[in-house]
DNA sequence: CGTGCCAGAGTTTTT
DNA sequence: CTCTGGCACG
């Protein structure tokens, strides 16, 4: 048995059941009361709880009364689509993250707690740039307080339910104060404020908690350890009529404290909730025995855990393969071979992922696949989204939607340019503030207006009859008739025509690829289920404000903005293109692959610097080990490189000390620096030479071969000998330069346009090659970068 | 007002 | 290395 996958269609639930074990059935059938499932990596949890959703329906529950909540767009889509698998009517069934179901029942409530309906989310970079209007406004110094860390402080306050007035630090305080004035003016909310609003809404009207606490019979909530202290009240707030509550979560794939998760909220959820039906889920279906024994070999080294022991019933597989390469250029390079080696096996690209610890360790396999011609897809968390020119059109959507909406007004106003500088803007914001007016209300005053130049004027007046008239016919337009409105009128998509650059083309092909999404969204309008979603809003509304005054009606484009700004890149990974797939370890995590590579297993990447701050830290990221590992069904992959550049500067990298922690027997491949030593009998993990100097890095840090390693430092530290930098700079120039000039008479290479071919020829500034596709070419050394193909 | 150049800084992970 | 901000010039 495995998940329903393998289901073709629509069967019946007692066939169902039979694909179920005897735990997970019982997870099934007990549907009253508090449940928890503690689900270990790859034990079906999805499976078990489409399954219970899909039995309380058959058992009669309004599929309206069934609540399922996950962390990601990706999640609650495959729970969707699993679910309406197994039951024909899912109409009113709610599956969505913990951000959508709190935008949804602020979408037209939010005037219950101080915001005026159809507010505006703003994403990471809106924050960002607000925060730093907030720096302005206050005179606040960047260096002495930089934005990122006001961010974070921010972030944390709100999570905890702490208003400024609670913050220690005074400038602080007066930034997130400020901050908090400017959102409240702009009508927008954080992500963070999201959660926080849906728990004050919950608070602080009798109303939405009665209607939201009564028609929540049931609770699903997947990935529970990584709830954080919002989160967790809202969820219990929610329950607190019906006290049916399922969680499912598993203490060793918490990898979100950083965010807030709070590992507590599953492991005291037996003391927090009366009499809880506790079920294990402790048999592995996805990965061969190797690969499990190997994750466990490492998570056991977490002291703080709940004892488990997952176990499977497959074969011992492979083994896994360790390889250290000599930096991160041949790690991708090798990584490639043997995507195409198991391609060559019948596997196809898709079977393949690539995870990574930061996302700004893709760019060597981008390169290195792109040359090879393999098929792959970057899974970056927000990435066609946070485009310039997609934020830029989708400013203008939300100005037309909220016209206070500074944040997006202050994108566009220049956008394209209409000669608004510096002192325009100032004029303008100074005047907005002295009224109390949003940006978009002070353009409209005439007496504002008079102020400013001819020039400015002219294209102010264009910009804001645009927005009122499309505002205007707004019932009557589709979106993607307002989108090509805003193109046009805006005169946006004219400049980048006029443009006529790469650059420029690259966005208009975005424009256009929006436009596609656009599409997609009213093919919802067409067939009438967004009609029936927007009946479904107006009722909950109407239960809600009592059809009270000031209520308003939702919009289409509203409701599109809503969905848009909660999605991400990795929700439109497309399951069906054959392409390897390359993300971070935390975005892999609830997939599976059958064959996983985890490059960059080096100490400061992975496990990353700021793991040595604490054991938590430290845990947290040995966690991740474990759910990278666990991705894997078939083959794992762990490779790390010797010298890794990164930003520009490279560096001798120290294996990782997870790799220590793994039961060698599941190993393969290269012997890891403990075994290394071991049969040396020596105390260098390894060393050799580089240029003319020795270097090498045992278990204390690197060192050269003018230092000893310093016994009192601890890993993760760099030695700084005075001539280790100095040696390490010259020794990599000098290595680099051989790369690109080292090539024998009889090599083959390969070059980016013509393919490969047979070197023939070659003095101190040119190559003779004989190309298979363009025949014999004289190229100059050093233009092109050509790669050796080993044979 | 717009553009182009230079110096300096920053990088974990996500909704 | 790549993005940002500040500054000088056209």
């Amino acid at each position: 048995m495995k998940t329903d996958s393998y289901f073709c269609g629509k069967i019946t639930l007692t066939m169902a059941y039979k694909n179920l074990n005897r735990e997970q059935n019982k997870a099934v059938e007990h549907t009253e009361g508090p449940v928890l499932i503690l689900a270990g990596a790859g034990s079906g949890k999805t499976a078990t709880m489409t399954h219970r959703m899909a039995h309380l329906v058959e058992m009669g529950t309004d599929p309206h009364n069934i609540l399922a909540v996950t962390f990601t767009n990706k999640a609650a889509n495959e729970m969707r689509e699993r679910v309406q698998k197994l039951v024909d009517d899912t109409q009113g069934m709610w599956i969505m993250t913990f951000h959508a179901l709190c935008l949804r029942m602020l979408r037209y409530s939010a005037d219950k707690i101080g915001y005026k309906s159809g507010f505006t989310v703003y994403d990471e970079t809106d924050k960002k740039s607000l925060i730093k209007k907030v720096y302005k406004e206050l005179e606040v110094d960047e260096k002495q307080y930089p934005v990122a860390a006001a961010i974070g402080a921010i972030s944390k306050a709100k999570e905890n339910e702490e208003g400024p007035e609670q913050m220690l630090d005074i400038a602080l305080r007066r930034v997130y104060a400020k901050y908090q004035e400017l959102l409240m003016a702009n009508n927008a909310m954080d992500f963070d404020d999201l959660l926080w609003n849906g728990v004050k809404l919950l608070e602080q009207s009798p109303e939405a908690l009665e209607y939201y606490s009564n028609r929540f019979k049931y609770i699903m909530v997947d990935e529970y350890q990584d709830t954080n202290y919002l989160q967790y009240k809202l969820i219990r707030m929610l329950a607190s009529r019906h006290g049916n509550l399922c969680v499912v979560g598993d203490d060793d794939q918490c990898i979100y404290q950083w965010r807030g998760a709070d590992i507590r909220n599953i492991l005291d959820f037996e003391h927090d909730f009366k009499n809880v039906y506790t079920i294990r889920l402790e048999q592995n279906y996805r990965s061969d025995a190797n690969i499990l024994n190997l994750a466990n070999s490492v998570i056991k080294n977490n002291a703080s855990r709940k004892e488990k022991a997952l176990w499977t019933e497959h074969p011992d597989g492979e083994k896994i393969t360790y390889k250290r390469l000599e930096n991160e250029k041949q790690e991708a390079w090798y990584i490639g071979s043997e995507i195409e080696a198991w391609r060559d096996k019948g596997y196809k690209y898709s079977d393949m992922a690539v995870l990574y610890r930061k996302n700004a360790q893709s760019r060597p396999f981008e390169e290195k696949f792109s040359f090879r011609g393999i098929p792959y897809r970057v899974l970056a968390g927000l990435r066609f989204y946070d485009r310039k020119e997609i934020k830029d059109v989708m400013a203008y959507l939300r100005l037309i939607e909220n016209p206070n909406d500074d944040v997006s007004m202050l994108r566009i106003i220049n956008e394209p340019k209409r000669g608004i500088g510096a002192k325009t803007l100032s004029a303008i914001e100074g005047y907005a503030r002295s009224y109390n007016y949003s940006l978009f209300q002070a353009l409209c005053q005439e007496e504002l207006q008079a102020v400013l130049g001819n020039k400015s004027r002219d294209a102010i007046k264009q910009l804001i009859e645009m927005i009122e008239d499309i505002r205007a016919e707004q019932e009557n337009l589709t979106i993607s008739a307002i989108y090509d409105n805003v193109l046009r009128r805006s005169g946006y998509l004219a400049a980048l025509e006029a443009a006529n650059t790469v650059e420029a083309d690259g966005r208009i092909e975005n424009i256009m690829e929006f436009k596609s999404v656009i599409g997609e969204f009213e093919k919802g309008v067409d067939d009438g289920s967004l009609e029936d979603f927007m009946d479904e809003i107006r009722e909950e509304r109407d239960a809600i404000l009592g059809g009270s005054a000031g209520t308003s009606e939702p919009t289409i484009l509203g409701t599109f903005l809503e969905r848009i700004t909660l999605m991400s890149d990795i929700d439109n990974h497309n399951a069906d293109e054959d392409a390897v797939v390359l993300m971070t370890l935390h975005s892999a995590k609830g997939l599976e692959f059958p064959i996983v590579f985890i490059p960059g297993m080096e100490t400061t990447v992975f496990p990353g610097a700021m793991a040595f701050e604490s054991d938590a830290k430290m845990e947290e990221e040995r966690r991740l080990c474990y759910v990278g590992i666990t991705r894997a069904m078939k083959k794992l992959y762990l490779t790390g490189a010797q010298m890794r550049t990164l930003y520009g500067k490279t560096d001798f990298q120290n294996e990782s000390i997870f790799l220590d922690e793994m039961d060698k027997q599941y190993l393969d491949g290269d012997d890891t620096m403990k075994e290394r030593k071991a049969k040396s009998g020596g105390t260098f993990g390894e060393g050799g030479y580089l240029g003319d100097r020795f270097w090498g890095s045992g278990l204390n840090g690197n060192f050269d071969g003018y230092s000893g390693a310093p016994a009192d430092k601890p890993f993760g530290v760099k030695l700084t000998h005075a001539n280790y930098s100095d040696s390490l700079v010259r020794s990599t120039a000098e290595t680099k330069q051989k790369i690109v000039e080292d090539f024998q008479i009889g090599d083959t290479l390969r070059h980016p346009k013509f393919g490969e071919g047979m070197l023939i020829e070659q003095d101190a500034k040119t190559m003779t090659i004989m190309f298979d596709s363009v025949g014999q070419k004289k190229l100059g050394k050093g233009f092109v970068k050509m790669e050796k193909v080993d044979k």
